[in-house]
DNA sequence: TATTTTGATGAGTAGTCGCTCAGTGAGCAT
DNA sequence: ATGCTCACTGAGCGACTACTCATCAAAATA
């Protein structure tokens, strides 16, 4: 290994371990010494990678947030059928509930260009559950409600309950214990 | 004024400051030697009168949510009705958005004692909702929901709106340009 | 008036944490 | 072999902040 790869190796460790810390810790929480230490490199040698801690949790979260992105959007590229998205979306939320309820507490709290980006990120998964919906309520399998309000209802429930899990249900088991409630509930009131 | 009634003076006025500091700056932004000088007391004297910071922002934050819960309770001799209860709890929001706004945001991060504490000054409001709705479902106005989801979607999406009110609305206004369409929304979804 | 009680003071302590920088040594070119 | 480059090191700095405690002064009490 050259030394232009060791120093790649060097980040993505930093990164990895990076993830773990803000998915364990949160934002604020997140120890830039016990990165370094868990990462097996000297407290410096993280500036010498990212400007600074801003930076740091910035990059580990916004490449986070394209794997979703990107998953959810393939997946939801095939189906129309609104059932089928929300169950999609919480066997997604269910193998991630640690970064998700870790992101769900703590977006609120990040700087604003990182929050801004997660949610534009977020805008292209919900127009996908905004299009289902619609289509229903034109072919008449759902009642004429406002789409985006649903969707807020939905996306803002699945929100509560993962930033307050431990209130709900035994930690990590959130989506399992809570999901198939709250898609019942979700699909008996808006279909006809 | 005698000694103890200047006392209890000090305290309300530290309680006072410490409301709007952490109103403005979270749990852990606030901070004790700001609260003390724009109280107009000396450090220490924080400490006289709350064992540490923890309790001192718990009294802020149970007082406040006392306020909600008789205003709640006493609507709730007059009128079972979701709908009622609902528009007074929008109201209440509306009023107290910049308050209820970081709290939202904050609960998950509170001290576990903390948040444990505030969800059970909680489960004393959502009590009086959870009554209405099973009201409503018996005699036949509401249709057969679960009553429990019903509300986890109510205040569910509640929180989401006020955790995030600058992505959705302009900010203290969330409530104003929001509430009467979530209403509308849950009030037609469960509804026969 | 003399003494005790007590609420208030604020400089000081101890601990945390992001970030720096002079120094080190392995790797690379010549 | 020699000298240079540069990724890396880690002790230490400085800023911050919750909390303490010796001390004070005014009010209560005797």
């Amino acid at each position: 290994m050259n030394r232009q790869e060791a120093k790649q190796e060097t980040r993505k460790k930093i990164l990895t371990v990076a993830l773990r810390e803000f998915t364990d810790h949160g934002y604020q929480g997140a120890n830039t010494a016990r990165i370094a230490k868990e990462a097996g490199v000297a407290h410096g040698t993280i500036f010498l990678h990212f400007s600074d801690k801003d930076q740091l949790l910035f990059e580990v979260i916004r490449s986070r947030l394209v794997i979703i992105s990107n998953r959810l959007y393939e997946a939801v590229h095939h189906s129309k059928d609104i059932a089928t998205l929300c169950r999609i979306h919480l066997d997604y939320l269910n193998e991630e509930v640690a970064f998700e309820a870790m992101l769900a507490r703590e977006t609120p709290l990040l700087p604003m260009a990182l929050q801004r980006q997660v949610f534009t990120i977020r805008c292209g998964i919900v127009g996908h559950f905004h299009q289902a919906i619609s289509q229903g309520i034109e072919n008449g399998t759902i009642r004429k409600v406002n789409p985006t309000v649903a969707l807020h209802v939905w996306f803002g429930t699945l929100n509560y309950y993962l930033a307050n899990q431990h209130l709900f249900a035994s930690p990590g088991e959130i989506i399992r214990e809570k999901g198939e409630a709250l898609l019942d509930y979700f699909l008996t009131t808006i279909r006809r």
